[in-house]
This record gives C-alpha cells, structure tokens and sequence, in this order.
DNA sequence: AAATATTATCGCAATATTACGATAACACAA
DNA sequence: TTGTGTTATCGTAATATTGCGATAATATTT
C-alpha cells in the first residue's frame, strides 16, 4: 500500500480500510461470493472457477486469510476454505455502521 | 493495482471492488467519515484535520472524486466537497447486498 | 496589477500489488 | 517407496500506490 502513515489514524480507521482492501480486488470478491454461495466451504474449485493461475489464486486466498475473512482447514489431501462469521460479522458491522450515518441532504453541492 | 485482468470479472464485482478500494486506505476512511460528521461539506479543512500534506490529501481526494463517491464544488476561492448520495447508495447497496448474503453456519471449518 | 490564499498537478522515491512459472511441501494411493 | 494430486511459497517482471516538495492554476483581496 505504498509508504502509508497508519500510525497517524485511528485503529478503526486502520481495521475498516483493512476489511475494504480485502474486497478492493474483483479476485476476491469473486472468491467472497462463491464462498457465500457455497454455504459449504469448498477447496480448490476456485483455481477452475476464477480465470488466474493457482498461485495467483493461492495468493488472494492468503490475503484473505490474513484478514480473518476467511479460514482453511485441511481436509484429506486438499484444503476447505469457508468465511469466518465471527471477523465477516464485524466487518459488516464496521461497513454497515459507516453506510447508516449518512442521513439526508448536504447544504451545498 | 498491479497487472490486474478486470477483463475476466463481471461488471458488478469490479464495481464493487472499486468501491471498496475507494474506502481501503485509512485517511479515505478519515476522509468519508469527516464529511459524513458535518453533513454541511467543506474544503480544506481536510488538510488541517489529517496528518498528509497537502498534495497527498488533495490525491487522496481525487480518488474518492473518481470512483464517484463525493463531489466538489467551487465555493469562492477554495473548494467545498461533499458525498454524492446516489453514489454513496449505491455503494452501500453493493456491499449490504453481499455482507446481507451469509445466512448461517458452514458445513465445515 | 500585484500579492495572497486555496487547490491541483508534476516529478520523484519508496514501497506494495498483481500475476505467473517453477518448485517445494504435504497427504494419499499404488 | 514411488508416484499423483493439491496447495503454498519463491523469484521476478510489470504496474500501482503512497507521500511529499515544488510549482502551476485559479480566485479573491489589496
């Protein structure tokens, strides 16, 4: 992300910016949904899903992973990938929190 | 973004990416958050109020200004901005639309 | 007109992201 | 053990982001 100050905003700021970031790449929103589709959690479907070589897959997967977002857990030779409700629910609560306090109008433009 | 292939997404998962990519930097988040607080919009205050020199907040600004989601408005000798509320809810659809989409629990993980 | 105030843009350096091939690491099957 | 399938990691190239000083552009004031 370039040579950002984080240290000079706040840790919702920072927390907020991070949960937005890992839905800034279509890639991940492509993965967020199948996921959600999925109620089940699902493997490695996303390399034949998505149009990107496994490595870039393997990749967002792991930014995701960073995030809390999503979890994995190992499930005979492959890997089962599915969202965390717990870190998805603040996540959406940040969001949804920041989307609500827009009331009405502007008094100019 | 790096040599990202937007081409093999769909309209509505790049436009969600954009939007979410607008709020994935924290002194965009300070920004929103700002104008949300005073309905009213304003100008350089911005400058004042962030720790980002001038030339960085007026950048930061002109993303937020290209992905739609405020507006500026010449007022006098400086510039009075504010959110542009049809973008701002559409945004807020796109994203209350997926964080709404999980229901339950896994089936594993 | 000249000075001042406000904002945008340019140019640059440092760092991050995106993508992929190659390869490692691992579990399971033969 | 030797393969086979699956996922992670490494290395690298191309591009994008972040930040800032310097400067341009514009409007207002003197």
């Amino acid at each position: 992300m370039g040579v950002t100050k984080t240290e000079n905003f706040t840790k919702s700021q920072n927390q907020l910016a991070a949960y937005a970031k890992a839905l800034a790449h279509p890639a991940r929103v492509a993965i967020i949904e199948y996921l959600l589709k999925h109620q089940t959690c699902i493997c490695g479907d996303l390399v034949d899903e998505l149009p990107l070589a496994q490595a870039t897959v393997s990749q967002h997967l792991k930014e995701l992973k960073q995030v809390g977002i999503i979890k994995g857990e190992i499930e005979g030779s492959s890997i089962c990938y599915c969202i965390d409700n717990k870190v998805w629910n603040e996540a959406k609560d940040m969001l949804v929190n920041l989307f609500m306090s827009k009331v009405t109008k502007n008094t100019c433009c």
